[in-house]
Order: structure tokens, then C-alpha cells, then sequence
DNA sequence: AAAAACAAACCGACTAGTCGGTTTTAAAAA
DNA sequence: TTTTTAAAACCGACTAGTCGGTTTGTTTTT
């Protein structure tokens, strides 16, 4: 099936602002590389502007639909919390440009589009933070430490990925996440946790 | 002893970059903002672009001296790791909008600016690894973790921060860097290191 | 025929950098 | 001390080029 040309600005786009940053890429540069013309290209998006929201959105949206199913499909804090970092692994398989647009180019959305983007963020941030404080409410989770700063520093630990990770490097995101898991899961359970862990086989040794 | 013309456009800029992003701010609003001129602008600065370069450059060097004195200051691996961890909090409390330009706007560098940032970049990922193997070797953390991914697990953590930290918020840097060093010592000491930790009261509880 | 999808030419606003000139600073000469 | 000199610092109108977006024209689809 052939790609629209909509499809085909959007992954055009994707790639060039991943290289070049928002602002580093003109219109003129994306309908030339998408194969079509300044009229397709308004015939499609409302503006420019439009372009980058729309990239934002579609890839929060995914993340926050695998993180919401990570949670309902496991019943254990530790079970979600592996879930939702295994979910990541799909996410940059498959999303790896819009990750590096997303962090980088947000500041350029205009104020309402970002107030959108940003709320969906928050969403997922707070579905990583209730994870966190269920398992420290369930005895898994160490209690002594603040979840909102837990919460940050997993997901510090995970988003920085698409700064250095590369698709044809030495190892495959798969073996990445399997030592997250274990960094993150050492760090912050209880004795009681760590026997869970163990035995969902989320340890490395 | 006020201060020169170069001084406020380089603080305006920061400030500007940080607020609007590099392409978001034009060099007629850094000269008026910093109440100077486009000659006093271009006396100073060759272009927008080595101004960019210099930001980036006081803030890497600044980071690659604190971790290097860090390293060199102690003599284990564990208090080595803890000293460049404290390290950081110095350069949020100074550093902050140098931070986010730095993470944000690296990608409008020109060719040969950027290879010069990248090489610094390097020097200090390179030291906080060789800081890990050393740690390995001497069986204070453990063998089974490759350390390249332990490093960038570290590096990650820390560097977000500047996404999401408030000057004003209800955590100091201090407090939230011990939370760090608890969840980052906790995740890779062996049972040896263990015992140095403690006693170097580098956990929490 | 009517509508949708695209192409191509065009426009107005904006921007990095320039350049001729002026002011300030400071050292050297009188 | 006062004057001369010249280099460094700074000013701001101007330009050449660029870019997002619009308008008009053409083809394809329904």
C-alpha cells in the first residue's frame, strides 16, 4: 500500500528534526524531501506548528497507552513496575525519532498545544508514581524514600537512553532494560520485595 | 565593579536560551534585554554561534574540573563515586540555566564547535566508568553489571534533574542527591562495599 | 460537475551579520 | 600636569537572504 503524503511529510519531518532540531528544518526542506509541494504540505497540516504537535501527541499517547495496560494487566506493584519498564523497550523500537523530538523540541509548541502535551505527561508520571507508593503501602517498596523522587530518577535513568543507545550498537534495548530492572529494583526494594523479585526473575546473578 | 558588556550578553543570552530555546531568541533581543548594541554585540562575539560555544564550553570544563578534583581527592572507588555525585549539586546550584541550554540547544552547534563539546563530554563519562570498573576490580560493586550501562544509568539520572528540579520547590539539590547516592550505591555495592558505605554514611535509614 | 488533493509561484515579515562612524580608555609625549 | 595619539569598545542604520504561510492554478477522484 502506497504511503499518503501526509504519512510521508510526518516521517520526513520526524527524521530531519531529529537531526537538525525544529527550527534547523524549513518547510520548503520537508515537502522537498517528502516528494511533494508547499500546498501539500498546507493541504495536510494547519502549520508548521501543527506538524510538531502532532508528533508529540501521537508518540505520548502511545507511551501512556502501554504504561495504563501495563497496570491493569499485572495485580503486584513489582509486576507493574516490571511491566511498565518493559514496555519501554517497544517504545524505542519502534518510536526511537519521536522520542528524541519530543525531548527536545517541546519548547517550540505554542502555549496551548504544550499545555496538552504536558498534561498527558504528567499522566504517565503519575501512574509510575502510584506503582511506586502501592509498593511501598505493600511492604515491596523501601518506605524511606520520597516515590516523587524515585519516580524522577527511573525515569531520568530510562528517557536519557535516547541520548546514547544506537540501534546497531553492541547491545539491543532488551539487554539495557533487563540491567535497569535490576539497578532499579536492587535500589528501592525491601527484603520482602526482593523476594518477589527474585522469583519473577527480575534480578541479574 | 560592574560589569562588562560581554557579561550581560552572555547572562542575558543564557537566560533568553533557556526561556525560548537558541532559534527562539534573536541577537536584537539579547542586545536590547543586555542594553547594548549589534556592534557591541559582534565586538565581543564573533557570531550567534560561538556565544552558543561558549556557554557550552564554560559549563563542560566547569564539570570535567569538579569531577576530575573529585577523583583525584579521594582514594576509593565508593568515596571517589560519592564525591562526583556531590559534585553535581555545586553545578545546579550555579549552573542551572547553563544546564538546560546545554542539553537543549547542543544540536544548533556548528560542525567543528560541536566536536570540541563532544570530546569534553566524553572526558567526563570516560572518568565516571573508569571510576566503576576500578570499582569492580576491587570487588566493592558488583562484576556481573556491565559498567558502560551503569555509568550511562548514572549519568542519566543526574542529568534530568534539570528537567524537572525547582530552585524554590520543597527538596534542596542535597537532599535529593543523597536519595541518588542511596539508590545508585544501593543498586551496584557488593556485600564489601556495602560495609564501606555505611560506614561512610553515603545511605539512608 | 463538484470536491478533494496537490503543485507552483508569490509575499511580507523577520533576521544574522556588516560597515562607516563615534565615544571611551589609556598610554606616550610634551 | 597637560596634551597628543591611537587603539579598543561600542553604536545603529542597512542589507541580502530566508522562511512560514497564502493564493492561484491544475490534476485526480467521486
Amino acid at each position: 500500500m502506497k504511503k499518503s503524503v501526509k504519512e510521508r511529510i510526518l516521517e520526513t519531518s520526524l527524521h530531519l528534526f531529529q537531526e537538525h532540531g525544529y527550527h534547523g528544518v524549513t518547510v520548503d526542506k520537508i515537502v522537498l524531501e517528502a516528494g511533494t509541494s508547499k500546498g501539500g504540505f498546507y493541504h495536510n497540516y494547519k502549520s508548521k506548528d501543527e506538524l510538531l504537535y502532532e508528533i508529540h501527541d501521537v508518540f505520548i499517547s502511545y507511551v501512556i497507552e502501554k504504561a495504563e495496560l501495563s497496570y491493569t494487566e499485572n495485580k503486584t506493584p513489582i509486576s507493574r513496575l516490571s511491566a511498565i519498564l518493559n514496555s519501554f523497550i517497544k517504545v524505542f523500537d519502534m518510536y526511537k525519532p519521536y522520542i528524541t523530538v519530543f525531548y527536545e523540541e517541546s519548547a517550540y509548541l505554542n502555549h496551548e498545544f504544550k499545555q496538552v502535551i504536558n498534561e498527558k505527561r504528567d499522566r504517565y508520571r503519575k501512574l509510575l508514581e502510584k506503582v511506586i507508593v502501592e509498593g511501598q503501602e505493600s511492604g515491596d517498596f523501601r518506605n524511606e524514600l520520597p516515590a516523587n523522587i524515585v519516580t524522577m530518577a527511573i525515569i531520568g535513568m530510562i528517557n536519557w537512553t535516547y541520548k546514547w543507545f544506537k540501534q546497531d550498537g553492541p547491545m539491543t534495548m532488551e539487554e539495557i532494560t533487563a540491567i535497569f530492572k535490576d539497578l532499579i529494583l536492587r535500589s528501592i526494594v525491601t527484603e520482602q520485595g526482593l523476594v518477589e523479585a527474585k522469583q519473577l526473575n527480575q534480578l541479574i546473578e
